[in-house]
DNA sequence: CCTGGCATCATTTTT
DNA sequence: TGATGCCAGG
């Protein structure tokens, strides 16, 4: 990683810049978080004590990385002053919990994760009676984050429709609408909520703004091309007093605009912060230049970039290669082939490889394949762990021990294990309860006391009860001897084991699951010193819970078997969670027209393709020393095997780009008089 | 109240 | 091809 010892000429001055705006335009792999660190370093030199420096990042991973090498750099004592690292939606969080109160949140609000976004989504698209070939619930949380990743209230989203949007744009902000009252009849806040209310608080409260603005006197800001509108409005409240911002990033590697990534922030950084000092970073220290070419000749196609132009400081190695295989079973193999004689001839090792894909879809055929041959990988970036039902059973448990009247989470584990409060018992109480102003639990009660509910159902709200009563003494025996005391209780071991009687590896595994939450919470416990009292649990819950879902916590995913040399194991991901990593070996597969780019932003112009070949550079610069590209001639979709074309992709990096053509020569309707493969065309072929 | 079987219909990326 | 929702029967 470290492949330049020394600071070069650029990275020196990105780092001893003079306190003020700065953007540091940094192309993939020169070196970009060394400098982040080294400036926070420099001023931390220059007598600024390092608490009162904030560095924000986009994801966790990269949080605690970053704070990691930090610290070892710092070289401080245990209980010095470290600087903040934090992403944008964790320090949200905190600055929410901090004034809650004043924006007429109720107190303690609760934070959804997708899932449960996407259960009120449906919900809210029931009640519209608006049916799912419309618009799905997945549909409709896109537009609601799209709305809300530029400050867009449920209200405005319908003066907002502009002319030429078609219904579903209009059911969407009703949906909106419904959507948010939802969430607000239970407290809840979604991921975008954080930042909006956070938005709203400063704009609304100055003296609040002013105080959480107060608290460092230095922001950095990693992976700046990918902010949205709300986002860079509120590093910009936190930055404007004392005007020390440092953003970096590179334009060229934007892919979030589907998440509201405005990729003119970075664009137009010293236009809008007068005074910016600009330094670019363009020596790249990771990649050969074979790689490198392939990159700049690729990413040269795209229309508004700062252009910059990566050399490679890195010796020569050999091209880029490109396979063709006749379908993705075929590639699949071929792939693991390709990685098995490289391990094979010494050439790398597992660790140092990773396959990237488009989509999550087409990691399960790479999985097979690598299972079937036995080569240990692991799934990266997927949100498997927290889909997990026991997981996320185990959450709700925690919840309920803190905050009875979370109806998501009672009605969510009410009846697991079954306990005689059915769904439509558990419907039933919610409506009633919405209707009366209180809270399902509360609902329950009332509705067994006056005889309401059957026996069954009684019984089962007794054990409710018993189990909520555990979080009287949990303060003294512990957040996580709690949590095990109740999972006793509830008998949630043996509910596993009886619904997967048949495949009782499958029970451990899951069972195992909930351990590690367990685990991760005496970990937190310690960390952050048990609750004192009955409040101060609480509270230790509650936060333990918001960082699962911001998955700040780490609760470690079960390591099948001793791997040998733990780690050592092959990265399979989508090119989306492969930004900021690096390899010796990248396999790029599925480079086809309608994977990448992908068969929807085709659709969606220009400004979508710009996009999908960024995707494919970040791709492509993710590599040190061997970049594999492979295409499918024949792809198997619902069951049906449909043909493929060659990425276009494949012909710019090759530097061809004049010999594709948009339109396919012939009709891919007319079907080629004699059945078979179609013609070997030679594609990209190298140099 | 719960379970299993059948019909339907799907197209991305994630803090 | 596979996940998910709905309905009928225990």
């Amino acid at each position: 990683m470290d492949a330049a010892p020394k600071l070069n000429a650029a990275q020196m001055q990105a780092v001893t810049a003079p306190v003020g705006p700065l953007l540091v335009l940094a192309g993939a792999g020169t070196g970009k978080t060394r400098v982040v660190i080294a400036r926070i370093a420099h001023l931390a030199r220059r007598g600024n004590c390092p608490s009162r420096i904030l560095a924000v990042t986009f994801t966790n991973k990269a949080a605690r990385e970053m704070l990691g090498r930090a610290n070892t750099l710092l070289q401080r004592k245990k209980d010095a002053p470290r600087p903040e690292i934090s992403t944008i939606h964790s320090l949200c969080v905190r600055i929410l919990r901090r004034h809650a109160a004043r924006l007429g949140y109720p107190e303690r609000f609760t934070i959804i994760d997708r899932g449960d976004q996407e259960g009120t989504a449906r919900k809210v698209l029931k009640e519209l009676k608006v049916p799912e070939a419309t618009l799905r619930p997945a549909d409709l949380l896109d537009r609601v984050s799209r709305w809300k990743s530029v400050g867009i209230r449920p209200d405005d989203a319908f003066a907002n429709l502009s002319g030429d949007a078609d219904e579903s744009w209009e059911l969407a902000a009703a949906g909106y609408r419904r959507y948010q009252q939802a969430l607000r009849a239970t407290g809840a806040v979604d991921f975008d909520d954080l930042l909006l209310v956070v938005d709203e608080l400063f704009t609304t409260h100055e003296d609040a703004r002013r105080q959480e603005a107060s608290r460092f006197d230095h922001l950095l800001v990693d992976e700046y091309q990918d902010t949205s509108g709300i986002q860079e409005r509120i590093l910009a409240a936190l930055a404007r007093d004392h005007r020390s911002l440092c953003v970096v990033g590179d334009d060229d590697q934007s892919i979030y605009a589907w998440r509201g990534a405005q990729i003119a922030h970075i664009l137009d950084f010293a236009h809008r912060w007068p005074g910016a000092t600009v330094v670019r970073l363009e020596e790249n220290y990771r990649s050969t230049p074979e790689i490198i070419k392939a990159a700049n000749t690729l990413i040269a196609h795209n229309g508004r970039r700062h252009g910059k132009t990566l050399v490679s400081k890195a010796p020569s190695g050999v091209p880029p290669t490109i396979m063709q295989a006749q379908d993705e079973v075929d590639e699949s193999q071929r792939v693991v082939s390709e990685v098995e004689s490289l391990l094979r001839e010494g050439a790398t090792i597992l660790a140092e490889t990773a396959i990237l894909v488009r989509t999550g879809e087409q990691t399960r055929v790479f999985e097979q394949e690598l299972r079937r041959r036995d080569i240990a990988y692991e799934l990266i970036g997927s949100r498997s762990f927290f889909d997990r039902r026991e997981v996320k059973d185990v959450m709700a448990f925690l919840r309920l021990l803190v905050e009875p009247d979370d109806d998501l989470a009672l009605s969510r584990i009410a009846n697991v294990p079954p306990r005689g409060l059915s769904a439509h018992t558990i419907e039933k109480c919610r409506t009633a309860a919405s209707l009366a102003g209180h809270s399902l639990w509360h609902e329950l009660q009332a509705a067994r006391a006056a005889g309401r509910l059957t026996a069954a159902a009684g019984t089962g709200i007794g054990m409710l009860e018993r189990m909520v009563a555990l979080r009287h003494g949990a303060a003294v025996a512990g957040a996580a001897e709690t949590l095990r005391t109740l999972l006793d209780q509830a008998d949630y071991r043996r509910h596993l084991d009886r619904e997967y009687e048949e495949d009782l590896a499958e029970a451990e595994a899951r069972w195992q699951c909930v351990e590690e939450v367990a685990n991760a919470l005496a970990h937190y416990e310690k960390a952050h010193g048990g609750g004192r009292d009955d409040e101060g649990f609480a509270r230790l819950v509650r936060g333990f819970l918001d960082d699962l879902i911001l998955e700040v916590t780490e609760a470690e995913r079960h390591e099948t078997d001793k791997e040998k040399g733990k780690g050592n194991k092959l990265r399979l991901m989508t090119l989306h969670a492969a930004k900021g990593l690096e390899f010796d070996c990248v396999w790029m597969v599925g480079m086809e027209e309608g994977i990448l780019p992908h068969i929807r932003s085709l659709n969606d112009g220009l400004q979508a393709i710009d996009e999908e070949r960024r995707l494919c550079y970040v791709g492509v610069t993710r590599a040190r020393k061997r970049l594999s590209l492979s295409l499918c001639l024949t792809r198997m979709k619902w069951g049906k095997t449909k043909p493929c074309r060659p990425s276009r992709f494949l012909y710019e990096l090759t530097g061809q780009a004049e010999k594709f053509q948009e339109q396919p020569a012939a009709p891919a309707a007319a079907p080629s008089p004699t059945k078979g493969k179609r013609p070997a065309k030679r594609v990209a072929k190298r140099r």
